[in-house]
DNA sequence: AAACCATTTAATAATCATTATAAATTAATT
DNA sequence: AATTAATTTATAATGATTATTAAATGGTTT
């Protein structure tokens, strides 16, 4: 199957942690997990997976390009299936709700300014942190970033 | 003096490290603090305030809207000057050198993009990560972010 | 299929950045 | 100068993530 292959050739055993966060992944593409999310999600399913593991197996699809790492202004790291298509991302600060877009006005836009600089480009993250105003917010409560001011 | 009457209006004492941080700041605006740097930076000068000081009064300061907080991808956050001029980030990825930069078409668009899907700015952060292509970095062997894959 | 061996996991412990706590000190006010 | 509330210091605690090491497992070979 499609999971076998895509650890064969990054050069990962096929074992169970790896198969289930393969897994997780390709079942909710475009959804935004941290460590811990993915974590919780195996011990409610029943399978005790080490949060260490989960670390670990999450690096190393990042580094075979299967998995894309984000970091926003939540001081956790989030993990979203890369399909190849590069997008940046509204996030909502009151929810954490997260939304991608990509605009290329603004992708070349930015190729510009750093070539007018004489620098080039190796990534980019652009994170809009918006207020999605629903006032059904799943978690209105636990709130992002205590840090930063908006 | 300037330094206390920002202090003042932000309804902070002016206690000695909290000069030590304002008159650092201003003295080398457009530079990009840790809190570490800080606390280093005072030690060599023979300061000795307390890294946890430090972490404070940049976090009153910030919230005072003396400093702006940063969330490079290095794991630490950084803290300048805040001039009332927003601006975005270019990143060495290389060396760390960082540069500023303010687009009013990118700026625009972001607003837009925001507002197409009923979502309100709160804020935005644009890092290009670049290569600044310097072959005498300063610290090109001290790389930055060894997470994000290029 | 049993044995082999390198890879991987699990269970910790360690680390790094940052925040909280509680006792001692200090700035602004009386 | 005395009072009091704000602040610093020193230290412990926390939260996210990485390192360690012994035990288990996957893929391969016999």
């Amino acid at each position: 199957m499609n999971m076998n292959k895509n650890l064969k050739k990054a050069g990962l055993k096929a074992t169970l942690p790896r198969l289930r966060v393969m897994e997780l992944f390709l079942n909710e593409a475009g959804t935004h997990f941290t460590a811990e999310d993915v974590y919780k999600r195996f011990l409610t399913e029943g399978d005790e997976i080490g949060l260490a593991t989960i670390y670990r197996v999450l690096t190393q699809f990042e580094h075979a390009g299967l998995l894309q790492r984000h970091h926003f202004e939540t001081g956790k790291a989030v993990f979203e299936l890369n399909e190849g298509n590069h997008h940046d991302h509204l996030v909502c600060i009151e929810c954490g709700k997260v939304e991608e877009f990509l605009d290329e006005g603004i992708e070349k836009r930015q190729k510009e300014i750093a070539a007018e600089r004489g620098f080039a480009v190796q990534d980019h993250a652009l994170y809009i942190y918006v207020d999605c105003l629903r006032e059904n917010c799943p978690n209105r409560a636990a709130k992002l970033s205590h840090t930063k001011p908006l």
